[in-house]
DNA sequence: TGAAATGTTGGGGCG
DNA sequence: ACGCCCCAACATTTC
């Protein structure tokens, strides 16, 4: 009659939990625990709404947990000295969790499995890093490449499904799952593996057949938006590849087939910046690309304070940073972007932006957002040249090109001819005045001019870059 | 998963 | 009819 202690980090599910099912598998008394770390869950890298989004989502682990006979149980403190103590006070011989490969993740178990018996599983990837490696061991740095070794590994496993019962555990403590003041928008993800399985079957049944052409389009729901759920295991990396190849399967033409596979292809990207960051911690405080370490960022507050308030003056910068304030996510074409626009218009560090992302993203994970902000900076793996600079008004007219992206979330131009809706500073001022908007008091004026910030950039990077 | 600058081509207006 | 110019449309180069 051996106890395990479940640990439960980035994972919360019962479908499809390889962790779990090894813990069932190991032990006969299994205690599903999660420890609130504060160095993970208040620290600079978490804002208000993935902390709700988090308890949330183990209120409702808790309740399908209860209704299969078992129960959470929630700690606070250092994860070492939780366990330590747990598995004194239960007598638990070992600890099963889901291998996470962030540089926090690794130093923290490593030093945990020194003491105690923790046994790691895969699964916030489809294959561990080790696995995605060129044949001598060296790891990929270009995507196409490691996309093309990913496609050819084994098939995967099929997803396990949820433990129709847990076994029932001892009294425990376990503190009262706080409740976070509600966040100040309804946020249209609500947190939990049920909604998780909801939003894939519907995305993989209908949507995905058109995710080839609509994924770019800010003013659709082309994309799966089930990041928030992938960052915190309510959905596993296998289940979501299941899901493509199923639906690539159903496909009836090429272009259903080229939506499956477009999409699978952004869940390989997911792991490609995983493995990336497995193989290079350093990139989550250094630009990847040695030769751009010294660009000589300005990095104005009061600018950056206006980008992230979403008051640049540019509507489709200012709709994407507002949406994401609002609903603590974005979309991605908006994700380049603002990005792009913080780092070449108004030339702040890119770090400036990551740690803003991880702190009002639900979705935000290590890996995936640093990958993205290098690869806008121009600084890593990969990356987008550093000439490559967002025409903000260009962008807003391809991608949302009657402007709904931008009516919906800066209501102030939401009258606004669609003629202008990219550049309202072009409306005659009777114009912003018969609409409601004047520019410059409703509105801001742009606090850039971007072709004069694209010629800055592009002398900044100059003699850097090769 | 860019955009601007520069080059080329060809149709049509016009003397 | 012919040559010249203009410029839109497209292609290529450059950042």
């Amino acid at each position: 009659m051996k106890t395990g202690i479940w640990w439960i980090r980035r994972d919360l599910r019962l479908t499809d939990n390889q962790a779990l099912a090894e813990a069932l598998r190991q032990a006969s008394t299994v205690i599903p625990v999660f420890i609130l770390d504060p160095k993970l869950w208040s620290s600079d890298f978490v804002g208000p709404a993935r902390l709700a989004f988090l308890l949330d989502g183990l209120r409702t682990l808790d309740a399908s947990l209860r209704e299969r006979g078992s129960r959470l149980i929630v700690r606070q403190g250092d994860p070492l000295e939780v366990l330590t103590f747990l598995c004194q006070e239960t007598q638990a011989e070992d600890i099963f969790a889901e291998e996470d490969y962030s540089p926090y993740a690794r130093q923290r178990d490593g030093k945990i499995a020194l003491t105690l018996p923790l046994q790691l599983v895969p699964g916030v990837t489809t294959f561990p890093p080790q696995m995605l490696t060129k044949a001598k061991g060296e790891p990929y740095t270009v995507f196409t490449p490691f996309s093309r070794m990913w496609r050819s590994l084994p098939a995967l496993g099929l997803p396990l499904p949820a433990p129709e019962h847990m076994p029932a555990i001892p009294e425990l403590k376990s503190l009262e799952i706080p409740t976070q003041p509600q966040h100040p928008t309804a946020s249209p993800f609500k947190a939990g593996e049920q909604e998780a399985q909801k939003r894939l079957s519907n995305f993989a049944n209908s949507s995905i057949f058109d995710y080839a052409g609509t994924r770019n389009r800010m003013d659709l729901d082309g994309t799966s938006q089930l990041s928030p759920y992938l960052r915190l295991g309510m959905l596993s990396a296998r289940q979501a590849v299941w899901a493509s190849r199923e639906a690539s399967e159903a496909a009836e033409t090429p272009k259903d087939r080229e939506g499956a596979e477009t999409w699978l292809n952004e869940l390989i990207w997911r792991e490609f910046y995983a493995t990336i960051l497995y193989y290079f911690p350093s990139v989550r405080g250094t630009a990847f690309k040695a030769d751009l370490r010294d660009i000589p960022w300005r990095n104005d507050s009061a600018e950056l304070a206006a980008w992230k308030a979403g008051q640049t003056g540019y509507p489709v910068v200012d709709a994407a940073m507002r949406q994401l304030n609002a609903t603590g996510w974005m979309h991605n074409r908006a994700r380049m972007i603002t990005a792009s626009f913080l780092t070449k218009d108004l030339l702040i560090d890119w770090r400036e932006g990551e740690q803003f992302f991880m702190q009002q993203l639900l979705d935000g994970d290590p890996a995936s957002n640093n990958g993205g902000w290098q690869w806008t900076a121009g600084t890593g793996t990969d990356a987008a040249p550093y000439f490559r600079v967002f025409n903000p008004i260009l962008q807003g007219r391809k991608f949302d090109p009657e402007g709904n992206y931008v009516r919906l979330w800066v209501p102030e131009l939401a009258k606004v001819p669609t003629k202008f809706i990219h550049a309202p500073w072009e409306m005659p001022l009777e114009v912003q005045k018969q609409v409601g908007c004047v520019v410059g008091q409703r509105y801001p004026s742009p606090i850039v001019d971007h072709a004069v910030a694209r010629k800055r950039v592009l002398l900044a990077f100059r003699g850097l870059a090769w």
